[in-house]
RNA sequence: GCCGACAUAGCUCAGUUGGUUAGAGCACCAGAUUGUGGAUCUGGGGGUCCCCCGUUCAAGCCGGGGUGUCGGUA
């Protein structure tokens, strides 16, 4: 195990990029997709499980576990990994992302924002300073900068203010994180969908300097044409030699074309949030495991899949479990969703070693245009 | 047997002094969901208003009869 953060890039395909990521907690292979565990859980599953779906790497969110159990109860606990029992790496949001999604529980300012907690109604003031202590505590080996994420459509003057108070976070973000061997800090690309915007905010991160750099802001509304116009150009922008994060994306079309673009890191609450609402992704596209149709359809959810819920058992036991709103539901599709998540990451690795990605992302397509045919 | 209450969507129920195309919640059928508030939102289908007769320009609503359910009582 190595004790310095570093990203080797391995093999090229266009401008898509595999290669491995690592830190004091072990590697991360990219193109990577980490699982969301907002709340030091995985929902739905256990962590054992979550890494023999292929997993190297969780998101954690400083701004819930703040609230709950709290920054300085953890760190007495012996910090997220012991807690939470996954002792891989793990990425923690900054909070920045609750400032839009919370947008209507908290008042910003130039130093911070302050929440209402939407569990007991006590205030919390969050700023870039008080992130990066609060992601020390929990122990987290990538943190995120503290970032302002505004909900798109907006004005260009709201997105240009937005973005360069958020450049301004970065460096106290910088000036804050210290110096942590084997940790990492990213920055975080804001700019709406707004060519010179992005550039002038990659010119303000890489001023500052980071240890990677992630893309912000995306994925909040202006639709999958519109994210791509800007991934044409946005990771161009940013080092080469550091790891891009897309944050919050995607849909499997949505990582796969941004593969495509050079991004090598995602994290998405699709797979676990629609394995709790009965949305099954496979390779043949969406199947909603509790629409009627699948009420006495014997077959699995993907023949091909080597998933526990595939393996073992029927499309009608799957949407049973969901109709009867049984907890074994939750836990079956989730996993289903995050084994094929981690099967498209690594398909797309694969692909990029071997020099072939325009054949498998050919092949992804087909398939996903066979499923729509066939009405799965 | 007698007395009373009730009968409206699959279920539980609203429904004004009689007045447009009879509503809600849940259920059902679908859709949305992108750095997770275990959340939420959106749409759709669905009615012999128990039956018959009457009053009225007009009846879910008023009158009579019948049927059914529930309660009380002997």
């Amino acid at each position: 195990m190595t004790n310095k953060f570093s990203f080797q890039i391995n093999a090229r395909d266009g401008l898509a990029r595999s290669g491995v990521i690592s830190t004091a907690r072990g590697e991360i292979r990219t193109p990577a997709f980490m699982p969301v565990g907002t709340a030091a859980t995985v929902k739905a599953m256990l962590p054992e499980s979550v890494l023999e779906t292929g997993a190297d790497i969780l998101l954690g969110n400083t701004y819930h576990l703040m609230l709950r159990p709290g920054a300085e109860r953890m760190q007495r606990l012996g910090g997220l990994h012991k807690f939470m029992n996954w002792d891989r790496p793990i990425l923690t949001d900054s909070g920045g992302f609750q400032v839009m999604s919370l947008a209507d529980l908290r008042k910003m300012s130039e130093e911070g924002v302050r929440f209402k907690s939407h569990i007991d109604g006590s205030e919390h003031f969050l700023t870039p300073e008080r992130s990066m202590e609060i992601q020390a505590m929990l122990g987290s080996d990538i943190v995120m900068a503290f970032d302002e994420c505004p909900a798109l459509p907006a004005t260009d003057e709201a997105v240009a203010a937005s973005m360069r108070m958020s450049m301004r976070w970065a460096q106290r973000s910088r000036d804050a994180f210290g110096d942590r061997p084997g940790h990492a800090l990213l920055g975080i690309m804001q700019g709406g969908v707004n060519q010179e915007l992005r550039g002038e905010s990659a010119e303000a991160l890489k001023s500052v300097g980071f240890d990677g750099y992630a893309i912000g802001g995306l994925a909040v509304g202006e639709g999958q044409g519109e994210m791509f116009r800007v991934l044409d150009y946005a990771p161009g922008m940013l080092p080469e030699d550091r790891p891009r994060y897309l944050m919050g994306v995607g849909k499997p079309d949505d990582i796969v074309g941004a593969v495509l673009r050079g991004v090598d890191m995602f994290d998405c609450v699709l797979p676990t949030r629609s394995g709790r609402t009965g949305q099954a992704f496979t390779r043949f596209g969406v199947v909603n495991v509790k629409n009627a149709r699948h009420a006495e359809d014997s077959r699995p959810l993907d023949a091909e899949c080597s998933c526990p819920a595939c393996r073992n058992y029927s499309r009608a036991y799957l949407h049973h479990v969901f109709k009867a709103q049984e907890i074994i539901a939750s836990m079956l599709l989730t996993w289903h969703n995050l084994h094929y998540y981690q099967e498209l990451m690594a398909g797309l690795r694969g692909a990029i070693a071997a020099g072939d990605l325009v054949g498998f992302v050919a092949e992804f397509q087909a398939r996903r245009l066979a499923g729509d045919l066939a009405e799965l």
